[in-house]
DNA sequence: TGATAATATTGAACAACGTTCAATATATTT
DNA sequence: AAATATATTGAACGTTGTTCAATATTATCA
């Protein structure tokens, strides 16, 4: 008797269900702002319910943190059949660019929010996920080097160095520091600094 | 009769008071788990007392917010007095590291948190100073272009991508995103980002 | 000095929050 | 059909930011 498989399913159907919901109020609202009971009324179930699939408000921001982990890695490891290494970490800028516009709230979770850190050490997908994007990044400035597309230098600070200059223009525009710009300079602007950065890399 | 004189004081000492208090509760404690109760008892006040002085929880974080402004701009402009323009940037680049490690929760609510931007549009001192510190960076930038020190490049692209860098270090520390790195290799790599970024800027 | 007016402080109250848990409703097994 | 297991609920708890009538304190004037 498959029931005990249907109602597994149905679990994890529910959960799914609630992640969902979760998601798109954090990604409207932002995290603090979003109440468990507004999650609950999205799906039309009662606040308690989630807390039988969900330890507390946390552990469902740690799960959402895993999927957008997840979407991120898929979004950027598009570029591996990019043959020239130097090429492939333009790509790179440009799909991060576009994941950090088109998913504001969620790499405001992954990076900036500070609430699911506290699991992530312990746990695994998302580490797994941003140790691959890492790795990724890293492979592409070693390949440079190799091929002497780039200035000698050291490997791991250049690709710190590359993910740190990405990551301080996500934060600036998603916690609304450019303001002093016009919003349309905005965009332009973080394509030239990708496209600088490797000219200054360039040999 | 110098009574009101005194009240008036009286009234601006109390204010700098919660200020006092509210600057280290939000410092030790976040912004979003410090309750106004919390910084009432602090200074042995009622809750109610806090909002003779402030209108809500956000302004006392805007105040905050200001003379975060201006201790940076303090730090930041001390290097007025450098004469090379490239070691002025670089001087600037320890600086703002230093005050970022010194002062994590409040460079935490100057550039990282959501909540005061909403007045900072409209109000001054803290806008004017990050105005300030982006003036005394672009000076510098540009004094190294017109003496030839570093690669011609636009320099407001340039300004910006100094900022960037360096605020994308500062948010990753911040947030706890270098925990793949040993605890001890952190503050030396990112003072290598700096000498590697002024090397790859230099001519 | 003592009554009056002005101001500062308080503490109770409100609605909304995350979270818990006994009670209830639903589904499964005997 | 009864008994068991599971899922869901809704009331309740303690805490939050904030408001406001009541109170305590201070300043003014007769």
């Amino acid at each position: 008797m498959g029931v005990n498989e249907r109602k597994e399913r149905e679990k994890t159907e529910l959960r799914e269900l609630i992640l969902e919901a979760a998601t798109h109020v954090f990604v409207h609202e932002g995290y603090e702002k979003t109440s468990i009971r507004s999650i609950a009324e999205r799906i039309e179930y009662s606040a308690g319910t989630i807390y039988n699939y969900f330890k507390d408000k946390n552990e469902i921001l740690f799960a959402i943190h895993e999927q957008a982990f997840e979407k991120f890695l898929a979004v950027l490891s598009s570029v591996s059949d990019v043959e020239n290494p130097l090429e492939r970490i333009r790509q790179m800028g440009y799909l991060y660019l576009k994941f950090v516009f088109e998913n504001q709230e969620l790499y405001d979770l992954m990076f900036i929010d500070y609430a699911p850190m506290d699991c992530i050490k312990e746990n695994a997908a998302s580490w797994e996920c941003g140790m691959q994007n890492h790795i990724l990044l890293r492979n592409s400035v070693a390949e440079c080097l190799e091929k002497g597309l780039i200035r000698p230098m050291d490997i791991d600070l250049a690709t710190f160095m590359i993910w740190s200059q990405m990551h301080g223009m996500a934060s600036l525009v998603i916690r609304d520091r450019l303001s002093m710009f016009e919003k349309d300079a905005i965009k332009p602007m973080l394509n030239a600094v990708i496209e600088q950065m490797l000219a200054l890399y360039k040999i």
